[in-house]
RNA sequence: GAGGUUGUAGCUCAGUUGGUUAGAGCGUCGGUUUGUGGUACCGAAGGUCGCGGGUUCGAGACCCGUCUCCCUCCCCA
C-alpha cells in the first residue's frame, strides 16, 4: 500500500452486488410511477447558485455544496464584500454554481423554463442523486438518490390520494412487511398557531411540536418556553400533546380545537377527505396515520405533509412529500399548485438489508461458465455461447487457458450456477460435460440437449 | 455549524507502566491436484502503526495540531 485512498466523507462506492440490489429498488419504484402515468425527466446535477440559495431556509443554505468558479472567473471574487464581512455575498461571487440539494426545486425551475412545452397537469418522475454537506450518520450520506414523483398544475386532492397509493404500492412491492404513512397538513399547523395567537412564530412553534415523540411533552414545553412562546399560548396547545385515538377521533378533536380558525378547519376537511377515501379503498400494507406533530418542508409546503417510516428498524423517515402551492412562484410562474413525494432509495436499501428482504433472484440468476482449454476447442465453445446468448442466458468463457482448478474457483466465487466443459474428449463424442455448481452433480449431454435446457 | 468518539496488514482486531526485528484470525496468492470449485493440510506475500509536529537515550503507546470514522444536537432521505 503506497497511498491511503478513500472516497470523500459521506460518499460510497458500490460493488456489483450492491448495484444490482439498488437497481432492483429503482426499477420497482419506477414501474409503479409509470403505472400511475408519471413520465421521466432529468435535470443537471448542478444549478445556478441563485436557483438553489434561499429555498431551503437558513439551515438549508449551509448544507448546499458550492462549486468553486474555475480559471479567470476567480478574479471576479467580490473582495469588497469580504472586507465588509458580507460572507454570503462573497461566497456567491466565488461560486456561481452549486450541486442540487433535492429534486423539487430544480423541478420548479424546469417547469417555469419549459412551461410552453408542457401540458398541465404535468406528472413527472425523476430518479437522480442529490448532495448535502451534512454530517454523515447512520442512514445519512452526503450523496444519495431521491426518487421523486410530482404533479404540478392541479389542486385536486385526488393527487394526494394517488401519491399515498404509490407509497403503498412501491413499498409493498419491495416486500417491506410494515410501514406507516404519516399525514399532516400545513393548514392544521397554521390553524394551531392561529388558535393560540402565535401566527408569527409558526416555525418555532411547529418545529418544537415536531419533536414530541423524541423529547416528550415536558421537553416540548421547555423548548417552547426557551423560544419565548408565552405561557398562555403553551397552555392552549397542551391538549395537542396528549390526545390520541384513531384517525376519526383525531379529526373530531381537531374540528373542535380549531373551530375558530378558518384555515385550520380547511386543513381538517382536507385530511378528513383523504382518511375517508383511503378507508374506502384500503391500502395493501401501509398504515395511514394522522400525525399533527409532523412538520417537514415548512419552507414551501402549504397543504398536505407526508412522511413514511418503516416498522421494526431504527431509521429516520424513508420517504417524504407534500403540497406546495407557490413553488414555481419563486421563479415567476404564479398560480401553479404542485404536490409530490420522494423516496429515499439509500435508506430503503439500508432497511431492506437490515430486514434481509432482497429477493434471491436479484443476486442468483442462472449463469454459465465455459471452461477454456485451448484454441482447438474454442470454436466449438463459441457456437454454444452464441446459442445461449441468443436465448438470453448469461454465459461467458474463461479468458485464458488456466488450470481447471483456477477456472472452477472463479466460477464458484462469481456465483455461476453451471460450468460447461468442452475438451478433446467431448469434441470427439460431440458431447459436453455440464456441472451444476450448487448440487455438484455432473452429467454428459449432447450439444443440442445442452442448448435446450 | 456545536459536542463526544475512533484510527495498527485488503477486512476484523491484539499489542502490558514508553524498551530488540509490531502479531493473530479471515481474505489473497502458490502448492498438495497439468480434467474439477465450495472442505482439509502445507507455504508465501502483504504494515511510512491516519497525517504533521513535540517530549524522550528510545514513541504504535505520552502531549499538541490536523484529517477521517462512528455517535448526539441542528436539520433531513
Amino acid at each position: 500500500m503506497s497511498v491511503k485512498v478513500s472516497t470523500p466523507k459521506g460518499t460510497r462506492d458500490f460493488l456489483p452486488e450492491e448495484v444490482k440490489k439498488r437497481n432492483y429498488i429503482f426499477t420497482t419504484i419506477r414501474k409503479v410511477f409509470e403505472l400511475y402515468g408519471f413520465e421521466p425527466i432529468e435535470t443537471p446535477s448542478f444549478e445556478m447558485s441563485q436557483t438553489l440559495m434561499g429555498k431551503y431556509g437558513e439551515e438549508g443554505d449551509r448544507l448546499i455544496f458550492r462549486i468553486l468558479n474555475s480559471g479567470d472567473k476567480m478574479k471576479k471574487a467580490d473582495i469588497q464584500a469580504l472586507s465588509e464581512d458580507n460572507l454570503p455575498r462573497f461566497a456567491n461571487s466565488l461560486a456561481e454554481k452549486a450541486l442540487r440539494y433535492d429534486l423539487t426545486v430544480p423541478f420548479a425551475r424546469f417547469v417555469v423554463q419549459h412551461q410552453h412545452a408542457l401540458s398541465f397537469p404535468f406528472k413527472r418522475y425523476q430518479i437522480q442523486p442529490v448532495w448535502r454537506a451534512d454530517r454523515p450518520q447512520h442512514g445519512r450520506y452526503q450523496e444519495f438518490y431521491q426518487c421523486d414523483a410530482d404533479v404540478v398544475g392541479s389542486d385536486s386532492l385526488l393527487c394526494e390520494l394517488e401519491l399515498i397509493q404509490i407509497f403503498d404500492q412501491s413499498l409493498t412491492k419491495l416486500n417491506l412487511p410494515g410501514f406507516t404513512i404519516k399525514l399532516n397538513n400545513r393548514k392544521i399547523l397554521s390553524g394551531i398557531a392561529e388558535v393560540c395567537g402565535e401566527q408569527r412564530r409558526l416555525v418555532e412553534l411547529v418545529t418544537a411540536i415536531d419533536k414530541l415523540d423524541k423529547i416528550g411533552e415536558q421537553g416540548v414545553i421547555d423548548e417552547l418556553r426557551d423560544k419565548g412562546i408565552s405561557k398562555d399560548s403553551i397552555e392552549k396547545i397542551r391538549p395537542l400533546f396528549t390526545f390520541s385515538g384513531n384517525n376519526e377521533l383525531k379529526l373530531d378533536f381537531l374540528r373542535t380545537f380549531l373551530n375558530t380558525s378558518a384555515i385550520g378547519i380547511q386543513g381538517v376537511e382536507e385530511l378528513s377527505y383523504l382518511v375517508r377515501t383511503v378507508s374506502q379503498f384500503p391500502l395493501e400494507r401501509g398504515v395511514l396515520e394522522l400525525d399533527i406533530t409532523l412538520a417537514r418542508g415548512l419552507n414551501y409546503y402549504t397543504g398536505a405533509i407526508l412522511e413514511v417510516k418503516a416498522h421494526d428498524v431504527k431509521m429516520g423517515s424513508i420517504c417524504g412529500g407534500g403540497r406546495y402551492d407557490d413553488l414555481t412562484g419563486l421563479f415567476g410562474l404564479k398560480g401553479l399548485s404542485g404536490v409530490g413525494i420522494s423516496f429515499g432509495a439509500d435508506r430503503i436499501y439500508d432497511v431492506l438489508s437490515e430486514l434481509n428482504l432482497f429477493p434471491d433472484e436479484v443476486l442468483h440468476q442462472k449463469k454459465i461458465l465455459f471452461v477454456n482449454f485451448d484454441e482447438l476447442t474454442y470454436s466449438h465453445v463459441q457456437k454454444l455461447l452464441t446459442g445461449f446468448r441468443n436465448k438470453g442466458v448469461i454465459c461467458e468463457i474463461y479468458p485464458s487457458h488456466a488450470k481447471l482448478q483456477k477456472q472452477f474457483k472463479y466460477a464458484n466465487d462469481k456465483n455461476f450456477t453451471h460450468v460447461v466443459i468442452v475438451g478433446l474428449e467431448e469434441i470427439k463424442n460431440n458431447s459436453v460435460a455440464l456441472k451444476d455448481m450448487i448440487t455438484g452433480d455432473q452429467r454428459i449431454l449432447s450439444q443440442e440437449e445442452l442448448l435446450n435446457l
